[in-house]
DNA sequence: CGCGACCTTGAAGAACGTCAATGGTCGTGG
DNA sequence: CCACGACCATTGACGTTCTTCAAGGTCGCG
C-alpha cells in the first residue's frame, strides 16, 4: 500500500485539466487522493464480470481493455484504455460490473478507493462535472464503435480504429508524425470490432499493399491519414478533445 | 412558454427516486425547474448531429431514438428511448452533438435548460450523482448493444432487443404480462441492430412460426420468455435496475 | 379510389466466418 | 548456442449468414 503523494495523480490532473481549468484547491484534493499502485502482466483481470469494486483504476503505464465474454469462447472487447484514463470509473455509481477489465500490456495501474471519489465529488461539484464528463466521452466512443460494428465495412471498422487510437495517443503525447504503438494481435482487433481474425488478417495485408499503413514489430505508420480517415469514416468529433475554450 | 409547476417534473422526480431516495428539498428543487412542453408528430428531429443545444429533452410520452446517419444513407440506430428518459443528458457536458435525436411516435417531451440542471446539480451532488448514475446505465446500454451487434447472430440480437425493451417498459409501468407496445417498423429494429430489413423479416417470421413472439397491430407478446432471453443470452444486470437498497 | 408506408417473397451474390494446416518470432532453459 | 514451446501471423478451401435487388402484396388513410 503506497498512500504518498508521488506524482501517479499528476496524470489525473492533466487529465481533468484538458477539459476544464481546475482551482488550486481542486488540484491539491486530488493530488492528496490515496492511491495504490500496482503492476501488471499481460492479459491479468483488474476487475471481473459480476464483481463489486470498492476502487477505480487509474492507468499510468500501458494499455487495458474492457471485454466481455459470451458462450463459445466469444469476447467482445468493448473499449482500449490507454494512460491518463479510468477505464472503470462507472462503477463508482453503478454497484455491479457489467463486464471485465484487464491489461492488454504490460501496465501500471494505480487504484483510487470510491469512498475517496465520492468524498472528492461532493466537495467540490467542478471535479464531479469533470469526470462526469470523462464517463460521457466513454459512451460517445461506444456509441462510435457501435456504429462502426452494426454499419460499416471490415475495412472502414479496422481504419477508423487506427484513427481513433492515434489521435487518443497523440493527445497524451504517447504518438506523434502518424506513428504510434500497436501492442493488440489480430484477434483482439477482431474481438473489438465484431470480425474474426482470419479475416482482420486478410485487410491488413490489404491496407499494408494499398500502402495505407506500415505495421511492424508492434508499431505501426500511419502511411495515408486521409485515405484511412476517409475508408472509416472517421470525424473525431465524438472523441470531443476541444481544448478549454476559457482559458 | 411553460413554467407553470405542472406534474411533467413527477416523472423526473419518480425516475430518480427509483434509484436513490430524494429529500424533501431535492425533490422540491425538481419540481421547480422551468420546463416547456412540446407534442412531436413521428420522424421528428429534436436534436440534430453537430448541434449545440443549449436544454435537455425528458421524454413524457411516446418513444424517441438516438442515431446517426453515414454515406449512401445507412443509418444507425443508438438507442430507443421511453417515457421518462433524458436522451439527450449527454449534452450537459458536452457541447456538440455527435449523433441526432429524433420520435418514433407520436411523443409528448419537456425541454429543461442547462441552465438550471447545471445550477441544480451544484446545489445538490446527490441529484448531480442521480443524473450521473442515468448516463452511466445508458453508456451500459450501449456497451451491451455492441455486444449484440458485434457477436450475436441475428436471432440473439432481435431477441435480446425485445428482452430489454420489455423490462425498460415494465419499470415504468408500460408492459405487463410480457406485452408490450412495439411502435418500431422492421426497418427500425435493422438499423438499430445493423441488420437489413430483408433479414429481420425473415427473423421475426421464425421467431413468429416457433410461437416465440405474437406481433401484430403494433403490440408485441413475448410467449417464452425464457426462450427469448436464452436465444438474446440476456442478462439483465446491465440494466441496473436494482430497487434501492437503503429504504 | 389511390397513394404511401410497410411487409413479404424469391433469387443471386458478397462479405465474412470456420476449419485446418503451415510458418514466423521470441523468450526460455538446457 | 541451440532446441523447444507458446503465441501469433498467414494461407487455402469451403460454408454460411446476411445483403442487395426487384417485385408484389397489404393496410390505413385522405
Amino acid at each position: 500500500m503506497n498512500s504518498a503523494p508521488d506524482h501517479s495523480l499528476n496524470m489525473l490532473v492533466r487529465k481533468l485539466e484538458s477539459v476544464a481549468p481546475l482551482s488550486h484547491d481542486e488540484r491539491q484534493a486530488i493530488q492528496s487522493l490515496p492511491v495504490m499502485t500496482r503492476i501488471l502482466q499481460p492479459g491479468q483481470d483488474i476487475v471481473r464480470d459480476g464483481g463489486q469494486p470498492s476502487q477505480c483504476c487509474l492507468v499510468l503505464d500501458g494499455w487495458t481493455a474492457r471485454y466481455k465474454l459470451l458462450s463459445e469462447g466469444r469476447r467482445q472487447i468493448l473499449s482500449f484504455h490507454i494512460p491518463g484514463d479510468i477505464p472503470d470509473l462507472q462503477s463508482l455509481h453503478l454497484a455491479v460490473m457489467d463486464h471485465s477489465l484487464c491489461s492488454m500490456t504490460v501496465s501500471t495501474v494505480a487504484f483510487i478507493p470510491h469512498e475517496s471519489l465520492r468524498d472528492l465529488t461532493a466537495r467540490f461539484p467542478g471535479l464531479a462535472a469533470a469526470l462526469w464528463r470523462d464517463t460521457l466521452i466513454d459512451a460517445a466512443i461506444f456509441r462510435e464503435w457501435m456504429i462502426g460494428i452494426g454499419r460499416k465495412s471490415a475495412h472502414g471498422r479496422i481504419a477508423h480504429l487506427f484513427c481513433e487510437m492515434y489521435l487518443k495517443l497523440h493527445a497524451v503525447g504517447l504518438a506523434d508524425h502518424h506513428r504510434m504503438p500497436w501492442p493488440l494481435t489480430q484477434i483482439d482487433i477482431g474481438d473489438a470490432l465484431g470480425l474474426s481474425n482470419v479475416h482482420v488478417n486478410r485487410v491488413l495485408q490489404n491496407l499494408r499493399n494499398q500502402k495505407l499503413i506500415i505495421l511492424d514489430r508492434r508499431n505501426l505508420t500511419m502511411g495515408d491519414w486521409e485515405g484511412l480517415s476517409e475508408m472509416g469514416e472517421f470525424d473525431p468529433v465524438y472523441l470531443h478533445l476541444e481544448r478549454r475554450a476559457a482559458a
